[in-house]
DNA sequence: TCAGTTGTTTATAT
DNA sequence: AATATAAACAACTG
């Protein structure tokens, strides 16, 4: 479910098979996902244009064409899926794109987010409003920097997307505890040495969870462990903790994530 | 039956 | 002003 490795790998898709093609067939199935456009302006404005290479910002995957930009989010349950034309549908298959080789079908479940057009440039920037640097792309200061300096916990700083973008709760809390950071540690509190080690741990986790297309619950990872009901600490074997920590769901050890650096702590 | 959910926005409270 | 909490969105699972 997509935080930023999912949407990435949702990128990889666009790239591979549309980049460069024409859309031949733009059908709404559930015009629940689709935002400030109509299904008729959403057939008329992109059938027949030609996708351009794709990106991403934060949890948001960009398809300009040489029309107007197709923006997508995920939400917590859309998927995009790539499939041989008239193969069996989806359920959840909300918008399908028809193009030369097969089809793009968006997919979501809740529907709790959707797609829109930007017709210009600017209307990119508008809907993806006060986001803030991309978290595959900032650098270290301004990572140090977008943290800030308030009383909030850092758990919700690193999920705000206005501070940095990509980051959901599987992906902060993975974080935090290869950093060994307190996710309930005001960013007032942290060091220049625990900045450097979020970040380092952020590039890390980002490094091995984009192939994998997900947070991976892979081997000595919490996010292998945050399910089970008396899981230990994949590093000390500590019973691991779970509370709400900035409105969401959080798994950390109290050992190695102590407010104090933890006796048990080897980041990484 | 009802709480819970890997996202975001808005309203309300402190 | 800054920060925290809850609800709403929608649809499913255990």
């Amino acid at each position: 479910m997509p935080e930023l490795p999912d949407v990435e790998g949702f990128r990889t898709v666009l790239a591979e098979h549309a980049a460069g093609r024409q859309v031949e067939r733009v059908e709404v199935a559930d015009a629940g996902v689709l935002r400030d456009v109509s299904a008729q302006h959403l057939q008329r404005s992109l059938r027949g244009r030609r996708f351009a290479d794709p990106e991403r910002h934060g949890k948001w995957l960009i398809a300009r064409t040489d029309g107007p930009a197709l923006l997508m989010h995920f939400g917590m349950t859309g998927q995009l899926h790539w499939a041989e034309a008239g193969t069996g549908r989806h359920r959840h298959d909300r918008v399908v794109f028809t193009l030369p080789d097969g089809e793009l079908r968006f997919r979501d479940q809740r529907k709790l987010q959707g797609m829109t057009l930007a017709q210009r440039p600017a209307d990119i920037d508008r809907v993806l409003g006060d986001i803030g640097p991309d978290a595959l792309r900032v650098g270290q200061r301004d990572f140090a920097a977008a943290l800030g300096t308030g009383r909030q916990a850092v758990k919700a700083a690193l999920l705000d997307q206005s501070v940095i973008a990509g980051l959901g709760n599987l992906l902060t809390d993975e974080i935090l505890w290869h950093a060994c950071v307190n996710p309930r540690r005001p960013v007032r509190q942290l060091e220049p040495a625990d900045r450097d080690r979020l970040y380092g741990q952020l590039r890390q986790v980002l490094r091995e969870a984009i192939p994998a297309r997900q947070v991976p619950a892979q081997a000595g990872w919490l996010t292998a462990a945050r399910e089970a009901d008396d899981a230990g600490c994949p590093r000390c074997g500590t019973p691991l903790e779970k509370d709400r920590v900035g409105g969401r769901s959080t798994v950390w050890c109290p050992c190695c994530q102590s407010v104090e650096p933890g006796p048990c702590c080897q980041p990484g």
